[in-house]
RNA sequence: CGGGGCGUGGCGCAACCUGGUAGCGCGCUUGGUUCGGGACCAAGAGGUCAUGGGUUCGAAUCCCGUCGCCCCGACCA
């Protein structure tokens, strides 16, 4: 491809709306444009990535058995009347009425579509299992897209629907589908994590999601690097490392002003993890006092799973239950359930003394007070692993993929049944796994940059090769370019040749932000000694090869490490 | 949806506070010189200052509304 016929917009300067790197760099490079918020244009060197990712997808799903189909963008709105999610998904879900005021959507997701499918298609036992998959652009009204194209409204997305007879078949789709994304986000030069993660609405019993570390991602991982454990911070647990309990006796303390554990921890001059962290909610059934060490954090999603819906405690009411101002709310003497975080089963406490500008030191949690254990804290880095008890790290990531045991969530309101070997109706059961393309892409720029620009891993390059002619009003220069250009195009090598009447400057700095792995540079050598520059953009190692040379030398780089 | 910020030639920004009719860099066009890491000279094109209303002799500038975009939070099937 010549670049002097192709439309490849790079920008000097960075987009003022970007900030995150994979942002940044991919406007600038002239992938992508925004049309309105998170909805994207994806230009030519922008597609070809897409094109690339999406072929190793497609290998990796036919490999296990996959069947490529493509489903409707437009649904009807029966279809989710039905499994209820009309009712369940609020403004993320795209309404509209056809001309005969029928009710519509767009495909968020497509569960729906596929056991509609299966109830029509699939009769018998002998026709399962199934696998379907697509690669269609999904549409989500998201409250707040971000990061160019990492949280979009329209976005492409690979989802596939394993179709199975049963639990067990359900785990060998679900297998099938870890194995393969794993080779689809290796091969796409990305460093990933399979995490557990929190099946949500998705329903269902059991869910991992792939989490490329970058601190661009949105999501929050916490991994264990000697045994494995990996889950994402929704339910990761962590084991909080102890602190040194002093003798305390159990006295009452004046903290004046002190609201905040910081404060009390500092006035007191002691370790805020010894100290407990009380505060108050109102659940369906009433105000309940939770309680967290205080170097901890409360986890929302975890209470959220023990208590049902709550909401924290208004002043008014803190007052009126504890006689004293949030900041000096406690365990002791209070008359509230109590639900403790675990590890404040052992150890020796300051909490708040329910009375203005006082904390109780000595406060032992089962001796001076009764509460429900759970697990409530947030992991953090530092604490140990729940699995092995070595030093967990929390890290940033982007979801690149995602798989769930949907089970027969969708299959029994939409009635897809199957006639087992005993004639009898049962509902298949269902997996639904899920791949952003323009995420991998995102991430694997993410991980893969420096100062100057993109270094794509070769796999999902746009091209193999940048051709680079120095000058192109020379005619000898030209002349060896083109000749180049020919050959490596007859070898079968991608090459974006840089042909631009542009300076020379222009067009290296231009090659480093577009970051395709090999550059081959027809310059003032070429002419006068017949030598063309091999450089490698990501490790910037270059090789001056006479120019019969030059196409081999390609393609042994091209075959070697990158 | 709550909080904050921004909207000025294609891009990045200044002028706004303290009203007087718009400027810089990059890019673009033409001509010339140049040509191995974002050249130089000369000439030029291009802006209803997001939008609607108000205040004023006069509004990019002050006031109110609307829309759009970004960031933080909530949400995220």
């Amino acid at each position: 491809m010549r670049w002097s016929k192709y439309l490849i917009p790079t920008l000097k300067e960075d987009p003022a709306e970007a900030e995150a790197v994979s942002h940044k760099l991919m406007v600038r490079a002239g992938l992508v444009r925004m049309l309105a918020a998170g909805i994207y244009v994806y230009l030519p060197l922008g597609q070809r990535v897409m094109e690339k990712i999406n072929a190793i997808i497609r290998e990796e799903m036919n490999r296990i058995g996959g069947q490529e189909v493509t489903m409707p963008v437009i649904h009807p709105a029966e279809l989710w009347q039905q499994t209820g999610r009309w009712y369940d998904i609020g403004d993320e879900m795209f309404r509209l009425k056809d001309r005969n005021k029928r009710d519509m959507c767009l495909g968020m997701t497509h569960e729906e579509v596929v056991a509609w499918l299966a109830s029509k298609e699939v009769r018998s036992y002998r026709n399962l299992p199934q696998i379907w998959y697509q690669i269609q652009t999904k549409e989500r009204d998201e409250a707040r897209p971000k990061s160019g194209v990492l949280r979009t409204r329209e976005f492409l997305m690979k989802d596939s629907y394993s179709l199975d007879m049963d639990e067990a078949g359900l785990d060998r789709s679900y297998e099938l589908h870890r194995e393969a994304y794993c080779r689809v986000f290796e091969r796409c030069g990305l460093r990933f994590y399979v995490v557990e993660s929190d099946p949500g609405m998705m329903g269902g019993a059991g869910a991992h999601e792939f989490m490329a570390p970058s601190p661009a991602g949105e999501d929050e991982v916490a991994i264990c690097s000697s045994c494995g454990y990996a889950a994402n911070i929704e339910l990761a647990c962590s084991q909080p490392n102890k602190p040194a309990f002093p003798s305390w006796r159990l006295e009452e303390v004046a903290t004046p002003d002190c609201r905040t554990i910081e404060q009390v921890s500092s006035y007191l001059g002691i370790d805020p993890g010894l100290t407990i962290k009380s505060l108050m909610v109102v659940t369906q059934e009433g105000p309940l006092l939770c309680l967290v060490r205080g170097d901890q954090r409360l986890h929302e999603k975890k209470l959220f799973r023990l208590i049902g819906e709550f909401r924290p405690a208004h002043r008014d009411e803190i007052k009126k239950i504890s006689q004293a101002e949030a900041g000096f709310i406690g365990p002791l003497g209070i008359d509230l359930p109590i639900l403790a975080d675990s590890c404040l089963q052992e150890g020796v406490y300051v909490a708040g003394a329910n009375k203005d500008g006082y904390h109780i030191r000595g406060v032992i949690p089962g001796q001076h007070f009764k509460a429900r254990y759970a697990d409530l804290h947030l992991a953090q880095t530092g604490e140990g692993c729940p699995k092995c008890g070595n030093t967990l790290t929390v890290e940033c990531a982007i979801e690149v993929g995602n798989i769930f045991k949907l089970g027969i969530k969708y299959s029994v309101p939409l009635k897809a049944h199957f006639l087992d070997e005993k004639g009898e109706a049962r509902p298949i059961i269902m997996g639904s796994y899920g791949i952003g393309p323009a995420r991998i892409a995102a991430a694997a720029i993410e991980q893969n940059h420096d100062a100057n620009g993109i270094i794509w891993p070769k796999s999902i390059a746009p091209f193999q090769v940048h051709l680079l002619v120095v000058n192109v009003s020379d005619p000898k220069m030209r002349e060896m370019a083109e000749r180049l250009y020919e050959e490596l195009c007859r070898n079968g090598i991608e090459v974006l040749f840089d042909d631009r009447d542009e300076r020379p400057g222009v067009k290296f700095k231009d090659a480093d932000l577009l970051g395709i792995p090999i550059r081959v540079t027809v310059g003032t050598l070429a002419i006068k000694e017949g030598l063309v520059d091999i450089r490698v953009r990501r490790t910037g190692e270059e090789v001056r090869v006479p120019e019969g040379e030059g196409v081999n030398r390609v393609k042994a780089r091209l075959g070697g490490v990158m």
